[in-house]
DNA sequence: CTGTTAGCGCGTTCAC
DNA sequence: GTGAACGCGCTAACAG
């Protein structure tokens, strides 16, 4: 292993030198940069991180933490980071904590541990409810969830409002009876719960909620049974998320229904299949790439900065109407 | 911070008992045990992982480098390998190369400036095309691509069997001119050409390919432009992956085309989508999880005995048969 | 502008 | 079974 004091040695410097050129820091005449470069070069110089990072406590690596990967949403948002991430020279350390505080809180303490200059999370309801900053020994950012009274740097859909224009886009269909599968572990699936109730109330309309956990093979179930349990269908089916979607699609490809003439059909996140389908389904589309990259830009402005003032970033979500949807069917898909 | 110092006072001992406690090594007395366990405990004790490293030259992070995230089937990998890895303690730093030789060769650098314990790769042609394991300051476990004179510790599956077994069944149900449309710039890709090539040439079939960029939207595009060239339609088409299965059913949907109706469809990658468009997708389905989880089984054993013997585990992928491929439609879908 | 030097916190040798 | 002491490679404070 060739240590800094070789590459001093080679380019007749001292080790405070070399260190100056490479961390850039100013100070060091340009005669002696470019020996050091040199010399760098030569003797095919790598800084040896661990030493690094135990001198100067501090490190380059971020965290991240989501409940599943396997959600295309949160696989968009952690390309995202990874990819801002490494554009900075930053590493990132990726972790399912699968809605269970315990490995949230798992993976919190290892954070700790490994001393990360910061966090992105999308935090459990646990966690959420009694959230504080000052728990943690480095910055976080809230992505995905969040509620109106968080102290904290967040990035999130206006999932509330998002909630009611998609639920108003129903009403204004000409469905009455719309039904609502919601995941009720994350304070997302709450928010847009809340915006459905709001939508139905404008309209003078009866809630018919169904809670679930947020995994595609529990809305299954559910959608299945609810199917069994109501002889009458109502006129229209919404979940909250994209994963719960695909659980309604394949409960009523099941039972042969077809949407819209059996029900109609909409939901959160424009995921591939979604237009795939026939018909092609009506969703709430988030901008994912953007949430991820907004909230990596929030973290790294947070740690050079560490005192500037709590930020949140609300995007808009995008409605996308297709055939499930329309009540009167058009002749052609889009 | 607490220092192991800090502990040592408190437990009234030196600072090589905590250590010896702490690395769970033997020649401490059971009485020096507790009140070390009591001391870390009272203290809240965590030891300074950067220190621990340097020290010792040994890290406890795995690198994993794959094409991209985003493809289900990496997913779904990279979600296994996580799992292990924080089940043994162990870290893993997610890399997307996006198939492109110079990030990739950035992150294996990056690799080894982190000093990991070991790498899961999923390489590119070119890099695969050079591939000596000696060439890399840590072990190396391939998953997905791998030649079959590669000298390296592998998990894949059995590519060109997986592909003629798909074409065989197309040509059992009656197919003659069957289209291949595949990723080309993966050895995987080139593998799943040669097993349908082999199954046509068995059958005394013409051979009809399309070499693409593995994208979604490359193959939307192929399709696209094969449909406007091709006035007269192949009896089935067939995907390499399913990233490119998604292009083709994106393009057939807009030129307005049915399958089987139309034209046969099938595909690699039993991805959920697959199951509930209309009629479901006949798919040769790659066991994602276990591969990613024999990957780093195979990573921790060759870490554990760096002198064992070259692996390699090869998987059989498994035939779902569906809607799409058959000539003479059943009344239902499953 | 440059060099010397003292630790960062830990693991491990070597004495006892 | 236990402790003292050294050094992993680097950064930063300080002296020149």
């Amino acid at each position: 292993m060739v240590r800094i004091l070789d590459v001093a040695k080679h380019a007749g410097l001292s080790v405070a030198s070399v260190s100056r050129v490479l961390s850039g820091q100013p100070g060091v005449s340009e005669n002696a940069r470019k020996r050091v470069m040199a010399s760098v070069e030569a003797l095919g110089y790598r800084p040896n991180l661990a030493a690094r990072r135990l001198r100067s406590q501090r490190t380059d690596t971020l965290g991240l933490i989501v409940s599943d990967i396997r959600n295309p949403y949160f696989m968009e948002v952690s390309r995202a980071v990874e990819d801002v991430a490494y554009a900075n020279g930053m590493r990132v350390m990726l972790c399912n904590a699968d809605e269970e505080p315990e490995k949230e809180n798992f993976y919190l303490e290892m954070m700790r541990d490994e001393n990360v200059a910061g966090v992105i999370l999308s935090p459990t309801l646990d966690l959420l409810s009694r959230y504080h900053p000052t728990d943690f020994p480095f910055p976080v950012v809230l992505v995905d969830r969040c509620e109106s009274d968080t102290d904290a740097d967040a990035v999130l859909l206006d999932n509330t409002d998002a909630a009611q224009r998609l639920i108003r886009h129903l009403i204004d269909s000409g469905h009455r009876r719309i039904a609502f599968f919601y995941g009720a572990a994350s304070a997302t699936g709450r928010q847009r719960l809340q915006g459905y109730q709001e939508a139905l109330a404008g309209a003078g309309l009866t809630p018919l909620t169904q809670a679930l956990k947020p995994t595609t093979d529990e809305a299954f179930a559910a959608m299945r049974e609810f199917l069994q349990k109501n002889t009458q269908l109502p006129d229209a089916i919404v979940a909250s998320s994209g994963l719960i979607l695909l659980g309604l699609v394949q409960a009523l490809r099941e039972a042969n229904l077809r949407f819209p003439e059996d029900v109609a059909l909409a939901g959160f996140d424009d995921m591939p299949w979604t237009r795939v389908v026939t018909p092609a389904i009506t969703v709430m589309a988030q901008p994912t790439y953007d949430i991820g990259r907004s909230a990596i830009e929030l973290l790294l402005a947070r740690i050079a900065q560490p005192a500037q003032a709590v930020r949140r970033i609300v995007l808009r979500g995008e409605l996308r109407v297709r055939r499930s949807s329309t009540r009167n069917q058009p002749q052609q898909a889009v």
